[in-house]
DNA sequence: GAAAGCTTGTGAATGCGTGCACAATCGCCC
DNA sequence: GGGCGATTGTGCACGCATTCACAAGCTTTC
């Protein structure tokens, strides 16, 4: 809407948030204006990409200047919609989910808890914070009181489809999923994973392929000896 | 090593965990063999792209039938470095580091928590599970003690180049950094960085540009009224 | 033992993202 | 008021990733 009329690119989009916190850093340092070299430096993204990410949302640049810290901070934040307020319900309060409910950096950018539901019994009306648990199949009303709610699943992966489909079947269209299970919804509602086991995986590749002469793998050659750890999904950060 | 000799693109690692997760799945489900396209299913992958990445790392299929579960799970286990029970030392016992103590996960995946670390007298001897926290400067004798340590930064931004300036010191190459700061670390040291009010913002993007009617944003066009929710990172997920 | 039916592995085409390089433009100074 | 240094905005070329399409190859059936 208004002037950067182009499609965003997926890329950039992922970007803007880094730049709207590197703004915010500035902006608190009393800066007026950042190059796109600055900026680049404040991220670790290229500075013409920085350049070619802004002109997306429109030209807000000076030549010979560079960019108002402010102006470019407000721009950003309406193209990513920061200026709503954003409510967020959290479900599945385990260790996750309650980290999640008391990170401040949440509130502090443009979203807010509404709510916390868990199916579990026990752990309904447990108080955190300044917000109850409530039971999972509030949802349907919670989202109908409030606009556009974002949802997050903090549940074990067992009965994160579940929840999905709750949230999709009460108008929930942009879900966070920490889950290790991989959803399937309509085309029109958004998915988002983050899943912490994976993050580590991709690490331990880049560890192995690395010189370091750690100790070979164990049983290479011979998969008889087939490592099979045991997957108890039940006692984890999500329960 | 072995037979995939030729590089493995990143953005094949980055799958390989989803297709090694799916498989476990089938192990216990008792399945002996798997084609492409129903691991595609699995892991929302279309199935091409899964034969491709596979056969980065070997030729394992067997045409007309698909891949031995087994087999391909060791295969994959083997190459992500699975096998080595990688020891990770967390550093910054907030809520988000207590969550990632306790997550199930990462212990059923190939990961043992070797340590917790906090920089914060009051956090040092607590106790969480079977472990007790321990002054951040133990990191390089921490490090000494183990082979290829993977290190986990759960501090608030302040602190997080500090710690991973340690953690490089001490001979740590690959680092999970959760806090929202960018670090700059030798080319020889893998960084991966999770922030969670990052994914909420992209959300928010796609939110914004959906079709839905939302309140359009409020100052459209007049940045006067500058949106700035305080930037608190103390009191966070982190400390 | 030949034919039919699957499924893999991969060449080739396409699309997306990145980064260089440079013209266009601004502010400043003399 | 003109020249100079700085910085943006973007055309273009390159490389990586995705997807299609199909030959190669295995198993089963008759």
């Amino acid at each position: 809407m208004s002037r950067g009329n182009r499609r965003i690119p997926d890329a950039t989009v992922a970007r803007l948030p880094l730049y709207h916190r590197g703004l915010l850093e500035l902006l608190r340092s009393k800066r007026t204006t950042v190059s796109s070299e600055a900026l680049a430096d404040m991220t670790g993204v290229n500075a013409a990409k920085v350049r070619k990410d802004l002109s997306y949302i429109g030209t807000y640049g000076t030549r010979g200047v560079g960019y108002d810290v402010e102006n470019l901070l407000h721009q950003i934040g309406r193209e990513l919609g920061l200026t709503q307020n954003w409510p967020v319900v959290i479900v599945g309060i385990g260790n996750l989910g309650r980290a999640l409910a008391s990170y401040g950096g949440f509130s502090a950018r443009g979203f807010r808890i509404a709510a916390l539901l868990d199916a579990d019994p026990t752990k309904v009306d447990q108080q955190f914070g300044d917000l109850a648990v409530r039971p999972t199949l509030d949802l349907a009303g919670i989202v109908a009181e409030h606009d556009s709610v974002i949802g997050v699943i903090s549940t074990p992966g067992g009965a994160a489809q579940e929840v999905a489909d709750l949230m999709v079947a009460s108008g929930i269209t942009s879900i966070l999923n920490f889950s290790p299970a991989v959803l399937s919804v309509p085309d029109d509602v958004t998915v988002r994973r983050v899943d912490l086991a994976l993050e580590l995986q991709i690490l331990s590749f880049h560890q192995q392929h690395r010189g370091n002469a750690a100790a070979e793998p164990i049983g290479d050659g011979d998969h008889a000896s087939l490592l099979l750890v045991e997957h108890n999904e039940s006692d984890s950060v999500y329960s």
